[in-house]
DNA sequence: TAATAAATCAAATGTTCGTTTGAATTTTTA
DNA sequence: TAAAAATTCAAACGAACATTTGATTTATTA
């Protein structure tokens, strides 16, 4: 038996957990709303997991961990800096919509983390974010990019799809290509005609 | 007397719950928080406030308006499409920077707000982004952007700038000029280097 | 200075929260 | 089918919450 039922039951409860507090904030989602959302007694959810914090934690460090995975394989690729920065927009924005609760509830909730996972999480993030901005300015250096503060561009690339998160629904009208297409093309064309 | 003591005080106190709402979150904050913040017995302050929702409305709403009433004099003056853009990416980061913690509280706990007020909140939001997608809509009709979705564009210049609000500081070593000037560079010539 | 109004807070109210306990029920195993 | 294990929930726990009450202190006014 590879997996065990025990453990289908406790993925699900941490996937509607993640729908929940995406819709509702984490504070704003209590365990009671939790259990009537899986038909179960909140009583009843602690057989599967064992804290409300434990659910948060392992919601925001999956999604960390696959970010920071996917980055190391763009850095080991062999590619132009231009490509590897498109390439890993294009990760983040598959990621947002194949995994839009998860990613929303990492991306907006991860205050609410207990003080020791909240260190852990903040530092990872940080690492991210310097290997990234070393990618930025390494193809700055290659003459690849425009000459704009490497801060200001590392934000600005990880911020200007944050919606995508919010948005993005299969009924939109646009396909995941579409949008990833619109998006690189503001971000690295511009959205001004020349 | 223009202005009454109580007033003040209650600004005082409203400002002391962005700068905490914006810290720690709506629902993490309590009333005894505040209290502590602005020295006082948490009772006292209710002589100043009706309630913790009234101070949320209060943050939000008048974000909101200024946004409104920014873009109301945009639309109003006489610039090509891009120029409007431009200067409503400016006047959005501007803002950022002079009421940092009132734009983080808008822009990230507005779902806390009552029923009627986030009706009426989003309300707000909605007109507001249906008038900005036309202004984008205008300018792509004129020649003057990139043939990309209008949806898409509306929200990638929206989001892209909203990292300001959380990492601006006076001491970042980077003024508020450059900054805006450097977001503009990237959004509208691209990061990458033709 | 005496009367009045404003400001303060100790104490309590009722509610909601995450979580635990212990017993009952259902499912699995031998 | 009997014993063992897994699952469920009713009930309760203590803590934290926003807010109210009522009395006390401080400031203002006549």
């Amino acid at each position: 038996m590879i997996k065990k039922k025990k453990d289908i039951r406790r993925e699900f409860i941490i996937g509607e957990a993640a729908k929940l507090f995406k819709q509702k904030g984490y504070g704003g989602t209590s365990m009671r709303d939790l259990a009537e959302q899986v038909g179960l007694d909140a009583a009843s959810m602690y057989h599967y997991i064992k804290s409300k914090d434990e659910i948060l934690q392992g919601i925001c460090f999956d999604i960390a961990n696959t970010y920071v995975s996917q980055l190391t394989e763009i850095e080991n690729a062999t590619q132009s800096y231009s490509q590897k920065l498109k390439a890993l927009v294009r990760l983040h924005i598959h990621l947002m919509t194949t995994k839009g609760p998860e990613v929303s509830v990492a991306n907006n909730e991860w205050k609410s983390l207990s003080p020791e996972a909240l260190t852990e999480f903040k530092s990872l993030r940080s690492q991210y974010e310097k290997r990234l901005a070393a990618l930025i300015e390494a193809g700055a250096e290659a003459g690849e990019f425009q000459q704009v503060n490497t801060s200001v561009a590392l934000f600005t690339l990880l911020s200007a799809i944050r919606w995508v998160e919010l948005w993005w629904k299969p009924d939109r009208g646009i396909t995941t290509e579409e949008l990833e297409n619109s998006i690189l093309t503001i971000l690295f064309q511009g959205l001004e005609k020349k």
